[in-house]
DNA sequence: TAGAGTTGTCATCTT
DNA sequence: TTAAGATGACAACTC
């Protein structure tokens, strides 16, 4: 009340006192029904702009002076800045800076401030406030002195700046402020969302704010609900609401595209579900995801008998966990994992017998479309070439006869389409059986490092390889098939009777393979020839991680522009908002000047117009009535240099 | 048949 | 020093 108070005397005289130097008469017992009545006329020169910036104002906010710590000075400084402010106040090109400054706090009405900030609201306030302009310059007789002194006090009102959010406003001046402006809007002539859309000082500053991340004061802690709602919609929030938001979006879209991704890419999901090789588990570098599984899973219902086999391979407990642990992060795909994981259960109960496989169940292996097999490698992170090499690939003899051609015929560039997985129900692992005096089914088992699904696959080398010796895939020739189904290197293996896969050379861990070089008393061909086999091996699984991790990186670098342009449209749209607001806002304005020149009266009685004068906010939320100065009158300029002197000295 | 995509392999570098 | 992994480049192949 003491603010109230001291605003009060000190607009009182101020008032009076510039009243006395322009000869404009108000009436000034209008202003004593009210407890504000800050209402200036200047007639002083304002040929100089002096901008006001907004931090220098802070300590305006609450009322103090601009020098706190000089009391006697108050009046004085207060006097002249606002005198100064008033000269600077001639660029009509700034007022809606400053008018954002004290527009801010009084647009609090409730029921309008819950509409959302959108540009139909505004168009409405725009066009409602030219027609109320002209319907309103019809009445200007009619107004009353309690209205005056409702509007000026509204609009001398001293409140905050934008700079600091607009939070420093109480609550019983918020509250006071929306019974003036419920008041004045009974007059059907005002519409306080114009206002509250004001509460962007300007587009440039906004994008400032924006630009500079400064994070905008939370107007939480000031403000009423309705104000913070309708703060964080319109203005500061929608940086962070961004980028929630667009997390949230990108999440989703991320594990959206993600299938997709995984579809295009598959990488053998059943690799990871090796067991672990003395109790640790490392075959976790392609990660087990949602949509691997849920392709798995789905393609679970379908399987083929191959891939009943290589499920069949694996221990129970090891399909069921690793299922169960891979589906972990992946709540929503667990029953897809659970239809998944019963299906191979119902696979693993026909793989306790695949061991003693025979011709019936490999009769079966002979009616799979050679595409499902082609699928199922697809799905392992190693490229089967199955699927390129069924018995209707066109290239298939083609290789068939090169590689029968000579075992140890250089082939340069890629042979990727020898499938080393094929061939591994093959005679090496007959040769295997024979020689290998290592358990095959545990070194099938070896958890390698890197993350092969190619040797994992040789779980399919459970397969009674006599029986798949004597029932090959295709009806066809039976030597040419076998021959075509054997990669390069396995082909190599086979001719120097290495008693090792391919796959397993590669999956093998080092030891066992040190081991394997130096106490098998293999020639150095031998020796050459494993090491080859084994890091060809290793790097093809290491480019298709290499290129895994290369579409990963592209694809995320995709949502990411999808999710920056995104947000770049949505601050277009805000600026967009922004600059119809500023302009109802100026609209509102010239509205509000006309109203309150047409309820003062000069000297003479007669109305003051707008072409004469205008009105000028200050930082403190005074308005002072100007006179306006034409640079062709550069007499009255002249003249008027003295009542500015007397104006300054006055105080 | 040209071109895009896939895959294996090699060479090289880094760890 | 060696093994393993990563990656660019190339070639073969498929579609």
């Amino acid at each position: 009340m003491q603010n109230v108070k001291k605003y009060f005397t000190e607009g009182l005289i101020q008032f009076t006192i510039l009243l006395s130097l322009i000869g404009v008469r108000v009436d000034v017992d209008s202003y004593l029904n009210g407890p504000y009545s800050p209402l200036e006329i200047n007639d002083g020169p304002s040929s100089a702009y002096i901008q006001t910036p907004f931090h220098s104002l802070r300590d305006n906010w609450d009322g103090y002076s601009v020098h706190p710590k000089c009391p006697e000075l108050d009046y004085f400084f207060a006097c002249r800045r606002l005198l100064d402010e008033v000269r600077a106040l001639g660029s009509p090109i700034r007022f809606p800076t400053q008018l954002s400054a004290w527009l801010v706090h009084q647009v609090p009405d409730s029921s309008e401030l819950r509409e959302p900030p959108n540009s139909t609201s505004n168009s409405n306030v725009s066009a409602g406030l030219l027609s109320e302009s002209t319907g309103e310059e019809a009445n200007d007789t009619e107004l009353l002195a309690v209205d005056e002194s409702h509007t000026a006090a509204q609009l001398s009102e001293p409140g905050p700046f934008p700079s600091s959010g607009a939070c420093e406003i109480p609550n019983q001046e918020v509250e006071e402020l929306k019974g003036r402006i419920q008041e004045y809007g009974d007059e059907g002539r005002e519409e306080p969302v114009s206002l509250t859309q004001l509460a962007l000082s300007s587009t440039l500053e906004y994008e400032g704010l924006l630009s500079s991340g400064a994070p905008l004061s939370s107007p939480e802690d000031h403000h009423p609900p309705d104000i913070d709602q309708h703060w964080s919609q319109f203005l500061s929030l929608p940086i962070y609401e961004f980028d929630l938001s667009d997390l949230d979006t990108d999440i989703s879209s991320a594990i959206s595209q993600d299938v997709s991704l995984r579809d295009a890419m598959v990488t053998g999901s059943v690799y990871d579900m090796i067991p672990p090789r003395g109790g640790v588990r490392t075959l976790v570098a392609r990660q087990p995801r949602g949509p691997l599984f849920r392709l798995e899973s789905t393609n679970s219902s379908n399987l083929s008998p191959g891939m009943t086999t290589g499920l069949a391979a694996l221990p129970n407990a090891a399909v069921v966990n690793g299922t169960r642990n891979g589906s972990s992060s992946h709540g929503a795909l667990e029953g897809c994992l659970d239809e998944a994981v019963f299906d191979q259960i119902n696979l693993l109960g026909l793989g306790g017998c695949l061991e003693t496989m025979d011709a019936q169940l490999l009769g079966i292996l002979q009616g799979i479309d050679p595409r499902v097999l082609g699928d199922l490698d697809s799905d392992s992170g190693l490229s089967l070439e199955s699927s390129s090499r069924g018995p209707d690939s066109p290239s298939a003899s083609e290789v068939s006869s090169s590689s029968s051609s000579s075992f140890f015929e250089d082939e340069g560039g890629a042979t990727g389409y020898s499938s080393e997985v094929d061939s591994l129900p093959s005679k090496s692992i007959a040769n295997y059986d024979t020689w290998s005096p290592v358990d095959f089914s545990e070194s099938v088992w070896h958890d390698h490092s890197y993350s092969s699904a190619a040797f994992s696959q040789p779980s399919a080398t459970t397969f009674p390889h006599k029986a798949i010796k004597e029932e090959p895939f295709s009806d066809e020739d039976g030597e040419d098939d076998e021959d075509r189904e054997l990669s390069r290197d396995e082909l190599r293996t086979r001719a120097l009777h290495v008693p090792f896969s391919a796959a397993e050379i590669v999956s093998m861990p080092v030891e066992e393979f040190l081991e394997v070089l130096e106490g098998r008393g293999l020639s150095p061909a031998q020796v050459a020839f494993l090491r080859d086999i084994r890091r060809r091996g290793k790097n093809k699984l290491a480019a298709q991680n290499c290129r895994k991790r290369k579409l990963d990186a592209i694809t995320g670098l995709q949502e990411e522009v999808e999710r920056l342009q995104a947000q770049r449209s949505r601050l277009l749209r805000e600026r967009q908002h922004t600059a119809k607001a500023l302009g109802a806002a100026g609209q509102r304005m010239e509205h509000l000047s006309r109203d309150i020149f047409s309820r003062l009266r000069d000297g003479s009685g007669r109305p003051l117009t707008s072409e004469r004068y205008t009105l000028q906010c200050e930082a403190n939320g005074r308005v002072v009535v100007q006179h306006i100065r034409r640079p062709s009158v550069a007499t009255t300029s002249a003249g008027g240099k003295p009542d500015k002197r007397k104006k300054e000295k006055k105080p």
